[in-house]
DNA sequence: CTAGGTCATATCAGATATGATATAAAAATG
DNA sequence: CATTTTTATATCATATCTGATATGACCTAG
């Protein structure tokens, strides 16, 4: 199970503690898995607005599987992935820049 | 030569075109960049009020090397690594979308 | 000058992220 | 319903990023 599916279980109520407690992250670490989850949750509504995820993987010259992942908030996607999709729908970096800056 | 080099060029007067053309990048790949530079040179003016490169690099549990890499753009260092040590300087989500977005 | 502290550069083995592929599951379409 | 399209999951070899270490360069103070 990863974060995301975490995040969800939270927001369904299952309130067994924050985030961080769950994993015992530090505040940082906290933070860091949060502005992932937002870039994720982000990307996903814009790329299904405008492509599919095969379309995507190809303008960032990735694959489908990695955007499906990119999208759940894998842990194995790297920021800099998630911005570079971001960047691919369209995103300019004011947009990136509020995604990070509402996450916390 | 790195980029972060490249850039301290241009910001010298050395006009041989922008970075994009001179590295060849895709306007994405572009913004990429100058998202990874504008967190270097933030890490790196809130670092220096607050600690030594040593001191931040225990915080995020790594070495002094690889903060000095970070502050100056190496391309060895990534979003992540960068974000974890915006962090660890006390930077909120706000500070670090801030300087996203005011990057490119 | 020189001793101590700070920062930069080089190298490296191990860890993590990567794209690719195969395939299953789910959703949309007719 | 059946077919097609789209998305999710699993596995893998490779590439990239990582922290560690060694060491050099650069200060500034004594």
């Amino acid at each position: 199970m990863d974060v995301a599916k975490k995040e969800r279980l939270k927001g369904k109520g299952w309130k067994i503690g924050s985030v961080s407690e769950f994993l015992e992250l530090s505040p940082e670490e906290s933070i860091l898995v949060e502005i992932k989850l937002a870039l994720s949750l982000n990307l996903k509504e814009r790329r299904k607005r405008l492509m599919t995820q095969a379309e995507l993987a190809e303008k960032i010259h990735s694959s489908q599987p990695r955007v499906a992942k990119a999208e759940n908030g894998d842990d194995s996607v790297s920021i800099e992935l998630l911005i570079r999709a971001m960047l691919a729908t369209g995103a300019t970096p004011q947009d990136i820049g509020q995604v990070i800056a509402q996450a916390g």
